[in-house]
DNA sequence: CACTATGTTCAAAACGTATTGAACGCATTG
DNA sequence: CAATGCGTTCAATACGTTTTGAACATAGTG
């Protein structure tokens, strides 16, 4: 691989890893797909822990982890008893998988807490008293928080369609 | 505020801390924007401290930071010297501001990087020879990036505009 | 104009999390 | 079947970041 290639390819891995630690995803996963997928051939634990001056321990984890992703994929090559891995371009499947797995279940668990207030602060049924200013006023945000909810979800389902509808 | 409220107030300030945190805002923004959001009053910093157990510096600094995202505004109170803080219900708004505080800059860096890269990997002007597929193949990669980059664009600018666009 | 109440700043500390590296297990090979 | 090569695990460590709290600045008050 020529010199100015190499060049390339390092700037994009420290791009990526400031990236991906910036996402809470750590350094060494954002750097580690940079590499492969800057690299013509397919890349093996060995070659990472090398090229990048990380632990061979970390270096494992984080590929399968981008594995988990489908933005890795092993490649054998005969004769050789190393994995090699290399990148997949499709991006869009990539960050969703990534994205889902990292915020995914944080939606569910707040659903669960909005259910629950709505729940508490339900009206006493059939009272046409002047209801409680106090917990109207919970009402409302409970309520609105609910709406954002719903169109937060909406917005992200029909966003990721459309960034992966096309090929 | 009766005891209920207190409660589920006390469950969305857990609840919106841990998401700030794992967002990489820190805690004390979420469970302070929860706080004032759920409460009927508007709260001085000192309320906050007291209520949520964090410092006063602590707090000084998150709402700061709140007020610039358009998530509190300061309330004058006569005859209290205190300033206090209420929250607005914008949820969309806030939540964009805040996004493009955090995200934006970056966006643009990477942008950078991708010229950089397309400049160099340039073909060579006029050679009809058969190109050095390595280099050949990092253009690809570049061109798959670039072309991701402006779709996850617009995208987000899209989906922003749908989130907002109902009051 | 001293005194008090309030908000802000920033260095130090506490904290959590990513990364390391040695120990281990498993498979392959001669 | 011992020796070697390879990937994985996990406790210890290093690191970065958030949070604290004391010192400070500023504005109001008697």
């Amino acid at each position: 691989m020529n010199a100015e290639a190499q060049e390339i390819r390092r700037r994009f891995v420290e791009a990526a890893g400031h990236l991906t630690q910036s996402l809470g995803g750590g350094r060494v996963i954002g750097q580690i797909f940079a590499h492969i997928y800057f690299s013509p051939e397919p890349q093996s634990l060995d070659d990472l822990t090398r090229s990048l001056h990380i632990s061979k321990g970390g270096a494992s984890m984080a590929v399968r982890q981008l594995e988990q992703w489908g933005a890795l994929r092993r490649v054998w090559i005969r004769g050789d008893r190393k994995d090699y891995y290399e990148a997949l371009d499709t991006l869009g499947y990539i960050v969703r998988r990534a994205f889902m797995d990292v915020i995914g279940r944080k939606m569910e668990t707040s659903d669960g807490l909005l259910e629950d207030a709505e729940q508490a602060l339900k009206p006493a049924k059939g009272g046409r008293a002047a209801s409680d200013p106090e917990a109207e006023f919970m009402r409302r945000r409970v309520a609105r928080l609910r709406l954002f909810r719903t169109r937060a979800q909406r917005v992200w389902d029909s966003s990721i369609l459309k960034l992966l509808l096309r090929k």
